[in-house]
RNA sequence: GCCGACUUAGCUCAGCUGGUAGAGCGACUGAUUCGUAAUCAGUAGGUCGCCGGUUCAAGUCCGGCAGUCGGCUCCA
């Protein structure tokens, strides 16, 4: 049915019509497969969508929320944390309730409910498929979900009488006069909740528990730990099985596990948490990529610098790190010939570049000075926080910044807009941007005058704009220290990972007191931008290894190609077709071992080399290696100049695929 | 840092309520000389994460520490 059809039948409904029989009037079909439904007063449409049951007043009508509406997804989810409550409730009496919300698009799972246990009980992995079947046979009576509108203090006292605290504690800040609650009919549970929900728990058809995880009341880490079990919903069974499909392919796909597997990094606990050692794989593609920036960088008028890894903790207090960042600062050491000197490992780069651009006095005509440094740093992660290579304690930034004048900066966010569309495109990642700004009035807790803010934000707009670039603008998202760009990749199983961020900064600049000689023979304050495009090579890494699922392209790849002889009859051949290769300046290995062709094939097939050149009698008399790709299989026979060419072609053009 | 789980051979894992370690893969050696994802046989390899405790006896029970995993929190 079409919205306009419905739109003819509205006038003359009266009120007091229960809104799925008002949509059974427009179209049975829909009625019964809506889940809840879109309000509208008059021509307006309400801000939140109400349950079936809903009783229309005069002048409003409604709208089915069908299994493929937008809004469908959440409210599903939402009833069934609800359900997944009652299971618990039932199975374990007493148990006190959190919050149980939706979650969309998160690989955490599809929804949560917190709980706290009577007498310091805790649920186990075991517990979950109980409480799971408990939530079938729940759905399976298909028991009708129950609004009822009380007033606030009715409510508080029916949780207090309940025990339920936490409840009572979101009801009592809750503004207003009246409440929602919901129950479900033959269950003990009772939640405050605003809805709605599904019209019963026989609408709920695939579910699945995930974990049990810990978890504050309120994100408090001061309140009380409280148990969250993750769960998640689908309308079929079938959607369910994808995204389970799709949580084992990001599985597969881990860099934790791809990682010492490929011989690309590791940890080690003599050396500590969140410290990596980049192996000779690794180490040779970040050796890559880094070349690959370096020319890039040379090309687009950057300066590279050095800088120490430790400094003075005096550094980082006129920079105000020290009171702001102090709790992921290593402790400081003291110098051992005088004991009021501190040091400090660095967790930024940023004011060792200041103490370079104020080396010397700068005229405009000095400016801009960009520096670029793979810059690494060091910040002392909580213990519960790492992960693998994207949350190290020391890792290394393609940290830049640039020192420009007013009239400069939107050229040089040009410059950082098209250098980092170059690199993402060369990975295979799209890209999207967002764009933090002030809050629209609250400007007292912002540094800088209104001037060079309105400047600095509209350079940033009107760069993304001209590029063509689209863009979120996010209100209030603004550093204190100015407005900033960050870009965020899609992966190739559609993750999105914050990668890059252009950020302009007011503070540094003064708290450092540079300055250039202007064409007015005057001192004036240069802006400082800071740019990262990777972020960090370990996390850009590790973020790298997933999108390709260890798989790189050629010219990432460890190994290019390796050689496989037949039998060892033509090892000889084999070597002559490496050495000749290794000549090109390929990485070419060949494998010698008495294993038969297949064996070598599985081989350099599970270690993800792009190409295998076998050799036996016909191609050691032609000349030749049979190719096989990777992906492709066997491609047939070229002669070795041949095939050297086309590697050549793909490793110069950075070709994602062969 | 907090909650919970985990840590046994290079890897993946088995080892019941305490009686003193086992498989597959890998590695090594030998045989095989083979045409597009695993040839066969033999051999070696473990202070059961580390430290301490209980016990006649600890991989197994208890405590501490480290690391890993799932979350919370944090990421000005």
């Amino acid at each position: 049915m079409n919205e306009s059809q419905q739109s003819d039948n509205v006038s003359g409904i009266a009120g007091g019509l229960k809104a799925v029989d008002y949509l059974k009037r427009q179209d049975r079909e829909a009625a019964k497969r809506a889940i809840a439904a879109r309000l509208y007063v008059g021509e307006v449409k309400a801000e939140e969508p109400v349950d079936l049951g809903y009783l229309l007043s005069e002048g409003e009508r409604v709208e089915p929320i069908l299994p493929e509406s937008p809004e469908a997804l959440e409210i599903y989810r939402h009833s069934t944390a609800h359900l997944l409550a009652a299971a618990v409730l039932d199975l374990y009496p007493g148990t006190k309730l959190g919050i149980g919300p939706a979650l969309l698009n998160d690989p955490k799972g599809g929804f949560y409910y917190d709980f706290q246990r009577v007498d310091g009980a805790r649920f186990t992995p075991e517990d979950l498929p109980k409480i799971e079947k408990r939530m079938r046979d729940l759905m399976k009576r298909n028991l009708e979900y129950r609004r009822v509108e009380m007033s606030k203090a009715e409510a508080e006292e029916k949780f207090s009488s309940m025990n339920e605290s936490l409840k009572c504690e979101l009801i009592s800040e809750k503004g207003g006069e009246t409440v929602s609650c919901y129950t479900i009919e033959g269950t003990p549970f009772v939640d405050f909740c605003l809805g709605p929900h599904v019209p019963s728990t026989g609408k709920i058809k695939a579910i699945r528990l995930l974990s049990i995880a810990g978890a504050h009341w309120k994100g408090d880490e001061k309140r009380e730990q409280m148990q969250r079990i993750y769960g998640t919903a689908f309308f079929t069974q079938e959607e369910l099985d994808e995204w389970v499909r799709q949580k084992e392919e990001a599985e597969r796909r881990d860099h934790r596990r791809l990682g010492p597997e490929l011989d690309l990094f590791s940890f080690s606990e003599a050396i500590g948490a969140g410290l990596v050692l980049w192996h000779p794989n690794g180490a040779l593609i970040r050796k890559v990529i880094e070349q690959f920036l370096n020319d890039e960088l040379y090309r687009r008028g950057y300066s590279f610098v050095y800088t120490p890894h430790v400094t003075q903790s005096e550094l980082f207090r006129i920079s105000g790190h020290l009171e702001h960042y102090q709790d992921v600062l290593y402790p400081g050491m003291t110098d051992s010939e005088n004991e009021d000197l501190q040091y400090r490992l660095k967790p930024m780069n940023c004011p060792f570049h200041i103490q370079i651009y104020g080396s010397r006095q700068r005229s405009y005509r000095d400016l801009p000075q960009r520096y670029a440094e793979y810059g690494t740093v060091y910040r002392y992660e909580r213990s519960g926080v790492s992960h693998g290579l994207m949350r190290a304690r020391g890792f290394t930034q393609d940290d830049a910044h640039i020192f420009c004048t007013p009239d400069q900066l939107k050229n040089e966010i040009f410059g950082c807009l098209d250098l980092v569309d170059l690199i993402f495109r060369a990975f295979g990642f799209e890209y999207k941007a967002e764009l933090s700004v002030r809050h629209a009035t609250e400007r007292e807790k912002y540094l800088g005058s209104d001037e060079v803010w309105d400047l600095a934000e509209r350079a940033l707009a009107e760069a993304l704009t001209e590029r063509g670039l689209p863009f979120v603008r996010m209100e209030d998202e603004a550093a204190f220290y100015g407005p900033k760009i960050d870009f965020k990749v899609v992966d190739a199983i559609k993750r999105t990972w914050q990668l890059s961020t252009i950020q302009v900064d007011f503070n540094l600049p003064q708290r450092f007191e540079i300055e250039y000689v202007g064409s007015d023979n005057k001192p004036h304050r240069p802006i400082m931008v800071h740019r990262a495009i990777l972020g960090s090579f370990e996390r850009f890494f590790g973020i790298l290894v997933e999108h390709y699922a260890g798989a790189f392209p050629i010219w990432l790849a460890p190994l290019q190609a390796i050689v496989l002889p037949i039998s060892d009859r033509f090892n000889q051949q084999a070597e002559a077709v490496e050495q000749q290769l290794r000549a090109d300046g390929f990485r070419v290995d060949s494998d010698r071992r008495g294993e038969k062709i297949g064996a070598k094939i599985r081989d350099a097939q599970l270690r993800k080399i792009p190409f295998m050149l076998v050799i036996g009698e016909r191609e050691a008399e032609a000349g030749t290696v049979a190719v096989r790709d990777r992906v492709k299989g066997d491609t047939g026979a070229v002669p070795v100049s041949e095939f050297s060419a086309r590697l050549r072609d793909l490793v110069s053009s950075r070709a994602l695929r062969t």
